[in-house]
DNA sequence: ATTATCTATAGATCTATAGATAATGC
DNA sequence: ATTATCTATAGATCTATAGATAATGC
């Protein structure tokens, strides 16, 4: 029963990108410990040796959602000349509406974080902001604040077409949510 | 314990108007059928007299918040020179972003009717077109097909930055993700 | 007689803990 | 000896239903 330290450390790695993956799929009302762990390969007991609580649990989830996120956004945007359009292309594609788990984790937990307690809170606004820093170094022009509102403004957009493209269930309007606010972040 | 036909009928659009209104401030999983009723004076048997289930009664709080958010939208425009900016201008306010109970249904419940059944789904879908219509009317220039495509991208520019702006912990970036989106749609 | 609502409860599910188990690490 | 994990279970909560109750509507 009972494993290595290294193992157990390997456990707790596969735990949380199981959460990071799991929470954004289901929010985190909608997905319980016994079925997260059971998802790990471990039983729900083995839980609260490795987390304090399900909102500790959720607080490093989202934390690891936001690392991984934050490293998708910046290798979208890689050996591209234009790398704000590259994401911008990548982010409101059908492929990441459709892979909710493994796409940004601000668009799949959003209005979830805002019913949660102050830690999960917390940790949610340490990503975004880490996640608008990774879009401002993207953008071209201004100073540095107005580089920074840029990126804040784009990202808000792209993460209203993405949840709207994927809460519709009409497969042409979900595209036209897509394509709309592409057209306009990329004409500008 | 019976009442009147008439006070039934009341009743349920008691129901119904603290459902609407408590979904939005909770989500669908965060608010419990006992605790909905007991907002209408009520206890939870009455519930399935009124509503076939708890799914029932979210299709038919969303309709209902639908059409309070629609006319909510269309009332921001009246009696403006330009409607679109005063709709942009209420809708990104920080009154708006503060009373969620009350403001746009579909910032309030995106990720989370996307996580519903077939039939919630679809009610939302019914909502979002009808808002894109609403807004569509604001909307001066363009073809008719040009006219909705901006408007779905007003629509979800606008909420993303609601939602972060909800969702942050921080009052300084909550106003700038409001302030960022505003200007960039006033400009255009 | 009909029926809107209430009371009581079934059955499922969820978080968390206590104690047992068995392999690790000294 | 320590401890990572498991088993079993407590206690809370949630949706839904059955049957009782009492006022309406004929």
């Amino acid at each position: 029963m009972k494993v290595s330290r290294e193992q157990a450390e390997l456990n707790r790695e596969r735990v949380l990108d199981a959460a990071a993956r799991l929470f954004r799929e289901r929010g985190f009302p909608g997905l319980g410990v016994a079925d997260l762990m059971k998802s790990a390969g471990l039983t729900h007991g083995a839980c609260y040796g490795q987390f304090e609580s399900k909102e500790d649990l959720m607080v490093q989830a989202c934390q690891r959602g936001f690392e991984q996120t934050a490293e998708w956004m910046s290798g979208a945007g890689d050996r591209s000349p234009d790398p704000l359009k590259a994401l911008i292309s990548k982010y409101l594609s059908p492929a990441h509406r459709d892979a909710q788990g493994g796409g940004c984790i601000a668009a799949a937990l959003v209005t979830e974080a805002t019913r949660e307690g102050p830690d999960v809170q917390h940790a949610f606004t340490e990503g975004v902001e880490t996640l608008v820093d990774t879009l401002a170094e993207f953008v071209q022009n201004g100073s540095k604040r107005e580089r920074r509102l840029q990126a804040m403004a784009v990202f808000a957009s792209m993460m209203g077409a993405l949840m709207l493209a994927r809460a519709v269930d009409d497969e042409t309007m979900s595209k036209d949510f897509l394509r709309a606010v592409k057209s306009e972040l990329l004409e500008s």
